[in-house]
DNA sequence: TATTATGCAGTTGTATGATGACTTTCGAAT
DNA sequence: ATTCGAAAGTCATCATACAACTGCATAATA
């Protein structure tokens, strides 16, 4: 019964491993070991962090997966070359499940892009207008300040089921269902970003992707809906960098009590 | 001088817990085990492996990493309940018919896509290797008149592989297994177009994609991929044909008789 | 009887020491 | 100067032990 409320709140107690991958990592984006560069040795890292080899070799083999380093038996452990363009770079200081996300999000864009592109392709009158539809509707919410999250969905369940390939509607809905679906529906985010400027930019793209799939240019609407869902990411990961922000300070708050 | 051309043999040997990964993996996308459901403690896994209990926690680590599978200390590792193992379903009912197998193909053309893009920005030294390894892997098979489609498919995993992203590689997998891999491995075609100039053309095709992805060029990766892609569904599609036409034409024999 | 407390067996987390395999370095022999 | 080989450094793996935690059965209690 030491567990009081707050404790329920999250958290079981964090492995010694993970603590150590987010120290290390911190350093590695922090460019304090230049990329091709040698880390210290297993045994150093034993003394500096004042846990065991287990431990150690743990975080690293998890960097390692990561891409954040290579490992090479008899030489060391080395910064990978590539790990500013690398996905660790957004996927930073976020815990292991916001990483999930966003590599689930990734998925998505995959299969949106193209469902874009073969819709522009493949869609009758009827799958037309449907998008058409969606993207009004999305407008009137606008206009009557009412959430647009739903319209937004709907914008995009419309382009998939466009391809006349019943895959990619699936495929859509399962990954939505894990991966915060677009872009305004996150539950910690309904106040934040949902200004009107905001929703403006959505909509803007929205109509180059309709543009360009009403005129039936494939190539065209891969690009727009790339740039689209490129966008939404860049999006998420600023909120999940606020989000984090902002437990960080109410945890600065709560300490200096 | 260190570099010749022979030091790029790039054999290095995969460490025992990557082996033990891709086993767990591969039951588990297979839905062996059903998600919530614990998995065998790390003292069974060392029996039926018949390795150290420190590979056995290796590999698990990282199959939590990748979010398959998570450990509670005390109780046991469990199979995600999220995982792709919708997509398991989602694929398994299918493959019976032509036409399903011909969307999925399709989906996974959107994914490969994608993946050769990331592959490009993002490959490690190791990666890009690898898929090297492969390349030169069907080239040797391709003149040792042996079957390519091994090699074949591991040239593709290896890019999914090289996104740093481990959803791609599940999404391979898990539609690879029933969709027909890629090109020359469903079983009723292997003698028929198995011609050497056939063969020559795909690794003409991986060759355009491999330079892209060595290159770092994203757009030309994506685009090479694209039609590498599309050649090979117009190939599938013509050997549906085939085979439509030669059981057409064994039936109406059969009837006349 | 119903409920709580206790203890035990099973499992994961961490620590430690030893050995094998591989890489790099450097010095000796040619 | 070049080649070869020994040795040190480092990661990979193994084996063992203990600590921390969980789930469950049993005992103790009201």
């Amino acid at each position: 019964m030491s567990q009081t409320v707050a404790d329920l709140r999250v958290e079981r107690k964090p492995k010694l491993s993970e603590t150590v991958v987010a120290a290390i990592r911190k350093q590695l984006l922090a460019g304090e070991i230049p990329p091709g560069q040698k880390l210290p040795t297993e045994g150093q890292l034993t003394e500096t962090f004042g846990v065991s080899r287990t431990v150690i070799r743990e975080a690293l083999a998890k960097l390692a997966a990561d891409g954040l380093v290579e490992a090479r038996q008899g030489a060391g452990v080395f910064v990978s070359e590539h790990i500013s363009t690398s996905f660790g770079v957004l996927a930073a200081d976020m815990g292991a499940k916001d990483s999930v996300a966003l590599n689930v999000l990734e998925v998505r864009l995959a299969i949106e892009i193209e469902s874009a592109g073969l819709a522009a392709i493949r869609r009758n009158a009827a799958q037309e207008a449907a998008i058409q539809e969606a993207f009004f509707e999305f407008e009137r919410l606008l206009l009557a300040s009412q959430p647009t999250g739903p319209a937004d969905l709907a914008f995009h369940r419309a382009i998939a089921s466009a391809t006349n390939n019943p895959f990619y509607v699936e495929m859509l809905d399962v990954l939505g269902r894990r991966a915060i679906p677009c872009d305004v529906t996150s539950p910690w985010s309904t106040e934040l970003v949902q200004s009107d400027e905001y929703q403006r930019g959505l909509q803007r793209e929205h109509l180059v992707i309709l543009n360009a799939i009403s005129a039936g240019d494939a190539e065209a609407a891969r690009e727009a809906m790339r740039t689209h869902l490129t966008r939404s990411q860049q999006r998420y990961r600023e909120r999940l960098q606020a989000r984090q922000a902002y437990y960080a300070n109410s945890l600065k708050a709560a300490s200096t009590e």
